[in-house]
DNA sequence: GGGCAAATTGCAAATGATTTGCATTTATGC
DNA sequence: GCATAAATGCAAATCATTTGCAATTTGCCC
């Protein structure tokens, strides 16, 4: 399966650095999405410049890699792209805690927009904001 | 229905102040939600401070007048609350035209979040990304 | 309407995320 | 291994947003 992730890589003319391999293996350990600060922390030895993160991140991003994911805190996060479970997250206003909602029921919606409206959605932005049931008790 | 919005201010001990007046004449005029700088370009003479207009919308976002809409661009946006019609952007990627989805189906999928996980949804965030029906012909 | 205290504004400087230029280092094709 | 293109680190730049503070405006009482 790394070689997919390299030949997506080759295909493009892009090299599979070191970087690029840690940059993967760190967001496929991360159980909610990671900043690009939080990124660089989970380095322990030869911390990677920030400049660097944000290039492979974009990079990554425009190659269908990663998926980015606006919480509206201020900066961006990112995780793996698993296109064959498109994810949304609800954020605890508590705790913070970030979990992902696996199924998404908006086709529906979507289609009832193209009918509508004739916009053609392509994709969408959906996150949940509330509090988790450890903090509610 | 000005008075509603001053007795807001005045409730919670804000003035309601020209600029407020003005801002909130701009955003109910906007057929889409507006930028910080594209509500400071609104105006033909003596152009507010930015900082003004952000401490603005962030007190009338915090007083439930004005709600922030963020679709990934690097800035916020901001438009007028309408609690009675709960709304959803449409963003076509040629154009850049914004567009209102009105109605909201996910009541289902918040309640499905509650049974699965105990997450006590408050509110959500949801635009869509494509191609509008003038830039698909 | 005038006067005062509190709230608001403008301006300049600070902050924080992200981007960019460039010299150095690393990866790839031969 | 070598030459070349791509990637990285570092420093400086950029852009959105925030903050401190002095000058101005507003709300309120007379």
């Amino acid at each position: 399966m790394t070689n997919d992730i390299k030949k997506v890589f080759r295909n493009n003319g892009k090299s599979f650095t070191g970087l690029r391999s840690s940059l993967l293996d760190i967001l496929g350990a991360a159980s909610s999405p990671l900043s690009p600060k939080e990124i660089r922390d989970s380095f322990s030895l030869n911390k990677p410049d920030l400049a660097s993160i944000y290039r492979n991140l974009s990079l990554m991003e425009s190659l269908g890699i990663v998926d980015c994911v606006d919480l509206g805190e201020g900066f961006k996060r990112y995780e793996i792209s698993r296109p064959e479970s498109h994810r949304h997250h609800v954020i605890c206003r508590s705790c913070g805690k970030i979990e992902d909602v696996h199924e998404c029921g908006l086709q529906e919606m979507e289609k009832k927009i193209f009918r509508t409206t004739g916009f053609k959605t392509e994709k969408h932005r959906l996150e949940f904001f509330g509090v988790c049931a450890v903090c509610r008790k």
